[in-house]
DNA sequence: TCGTTCCGGTACGCTAGCGCACCATATCCG
DNA sequence: CGGATATGGTGCGCTAGCGTACCGGAACGA
C-alpha cells in the first residue's frame, strides 16, 4: 500500500520507528500535498486526520476571543499534528496550517487511536514528540517575554532553517508579523538589521539564510534549547 | 499506606480515576507537605519522584542560558509535576519549584513508569492532564505576545484564584515580576490599577481578590480560554 | 532593642515598538 | 496591455514598559 521504504522516509518519528512496528503501521499512511495555507486543523472542529510531514512547515495559530492571533509553535518534519490527537479527543484545540508547502503521510485519526492504544514504540514515540513540543512551546512563551523583536525573528527563522531543505523560506514579511504578533514594518525594520549583517538576504516573498553561524549568535539564547532537548529526547528511544 | 479514600482526595486527576484504578495506583501515593520554595525539579537533573498536589500552587520556571527567566506554566490541583514524566525521561527540562504552600501525594517515579504502562485509564488521565498543560502553554506563549502587563497581571491572579482555597495569595511583587518578566516596579503600578478598580487588595506580602467577576472581565481574553479547555478534557474521561 | 533585611512606593529619562498612513514597485489577471 | 492587488519601504508622533535609583516602613533576628 503505503509502499515506502521506511529507509526513504524523512518524518523522524516514522523514521525512528522500530522497523517491525512501522510496516505494521504504514499500512495506514497515505501519501498527501499540502499547499500553504492549507487548513490542518481548525479551533473546535473535529479531529479527522493525523499528519506526519515529509517537508514543509506549518504553524499552531493561536486565535484569542477578541481576535488576538499569534503563533503557538511550529512544526515541519520532525513531528506530527495535531498535537492534541494524543488524548483521544475529538476536537482541536487550535487552528493549524500549512506555511510552507508541504508532502506529509496522512492517517485517519481513529487509525491513529488505534496505534496508540495497540503498539507501545508508537505510543512511546508519540509521547516523546509531544514533549519535545511542549519544551518548543515553554521557550516561545518566554522568548515572547522576554526578547526583542530582532531576536525573535532570528530564533523563527532559524526554527524555520531547520525545517527547510536548502536556504530559501518563502515567506512575506505581513505573515511573519501575524506570528511574531508584531506590526508589518517592524519584521521589514529587523530583517534589514538580519540584512545588514550579512545573515540573510530578503527578497520579495523570500528569506534566504546566508550565514547560519552569524544568525544564531546573533539570536543569543533566543535559539537553541529545545532543539537540544528535542535531539536528547529522541536519542536511544528504541 | 495512603489509606486516603479517594472521596476525600482533592487533587483533581485522582479523583477522576475510576475507583478500581484508584484503589490500584494509591498504594504508591505518599502524603507530603511542600513549603514555599520547594524545588520539585531542576533543570538537567534526574526527576526521582512525580507529585500530585491537593492544594497549592507551583510554577514551571523557564532559565535560559543567558539568564532570562520566565514562568512558562503554573499548576495546581489539576495535574501532576514533572509533566515531563510522561515521556519515560529521565531528565527534568524545567525548573519546577512550589510557589505557594503545597500539600501533595508523591509517586516514585519508577512506580509512576509502572502504571503508566500498565494501567490504561491512569495513562489515559495522565496524557490528558499534559494536553491541558500544552493549551495553557499556548495560551502563555500568545499571551506574553499580545497582552499589556496589567492584563497579564490579571490574568495570572486569576489562574492562581482557581487553586486556592480562599481569596488570598501570599506573594511578593518581586516574585511576580519574574513571573512575569517584567521589572518590579511594573508589577506595583499594575497592582494599583487593579486595586484602584476594587478588583483586589493589596498588602505587604498578601494580594487578595475581592472581585474576581470585575478581574475577569479587565483581564479580557487574556484569559479564560484554556480553563475551558481543561473542563472539557476532563469531562467524559470513562 | 537595634541593626539588618525584606518589601513596596515613586521618580525620571530613555527607547523599542506601536498605530497609522502613504508610497513605490512587483506580480497577477482580465 | 492596463488595472488591480500583493508586497515591502519609510516616516511620525505616541506610549508602555525598561533600567536605575532612592526612599520609607515592616518584619526579622541577635
Amino acid at each position: 500500500m503505503s509502499a515506502l521504504p521506511q529507509s526513504a522516509v524523512r518524518n523522524k518519528l516514522l523514521s525512528l520507528l522500530p522497523a517491525k512496528d512501522y510496516q505494521l503501521v504504514a499500512r495506514d499512511l497515505t501519501h498527501v500535498t499540502m499547499p500553504r495555507g492549507t487548513l490542518v486543523a481548525a479551533s473546535g472542529k473535529p479531529i479527522e486526520n493525523v499528519f506526519f510531514l515529509e517537508s514543509g512547515i506549518g504553524s499552531i495559530l493561536i486565535t484569542t476571543p477578541e481576535g488576538h492571533r499569534a503563533e503557538g509553535g511550529l512544526f515541519g518534519f520532525e513531528g506530527y499534528v495535531p498535537t492534541a490527537a494524543i488524548a483521544d479527543v475529538e476536537l482541536s484545540a487550535h487552528e493549524i496550517c500549512i506555511q510552507l508547502h508541504a508532502e506529509a503521510y496522512r492517517m485517519e485519526y481513529r487509525a491513529f487511536r488505534g496505534w496508540m492504544e495497540r503498539n507501545v514504540n508508537f505510543r512511546r514515540l508519540m509521547i516523546r514528540s509531544i514533549e519535545a513540543f511542549s519544551v518548543q512551546l515553554a521557550y516561545t512563551a518566554v522568548s515572547n517575554a522576554v526578547h526583542a523583536v530582532d531576536e525573535r525573528l532570528a530564533r523563527w527563522l532559524l526554527m524555520c532553517h531547520d525545517r527547510v531543505a536548502g536556504h530559501e523560506i518563502q515567506l512575506t514579511h505581513d505573515y511573519i508579523s501575524l506570528i511574531l504578533a508584531v506590526r508589518r514594518p517592524s519584521v521589514t525594520t529587523s530583517l534589514h538589521v538580519l540584512e545588514g549583517n550579512g545573515y540573510i538576504k530578503a527578497e520579495r516573498g523570500v528569506i534566504t539564510i546566508r550565514n547560519r553561524p552569524g544568525l544564531e549568535e546573533f539570536a543569543r539564547d533566543a535559539y537553541g534549547r529545545p532543539e537540544e532537548e528535542y535531539r536528547r529526547l529522541m536519542k536511544d528511544l528504541f
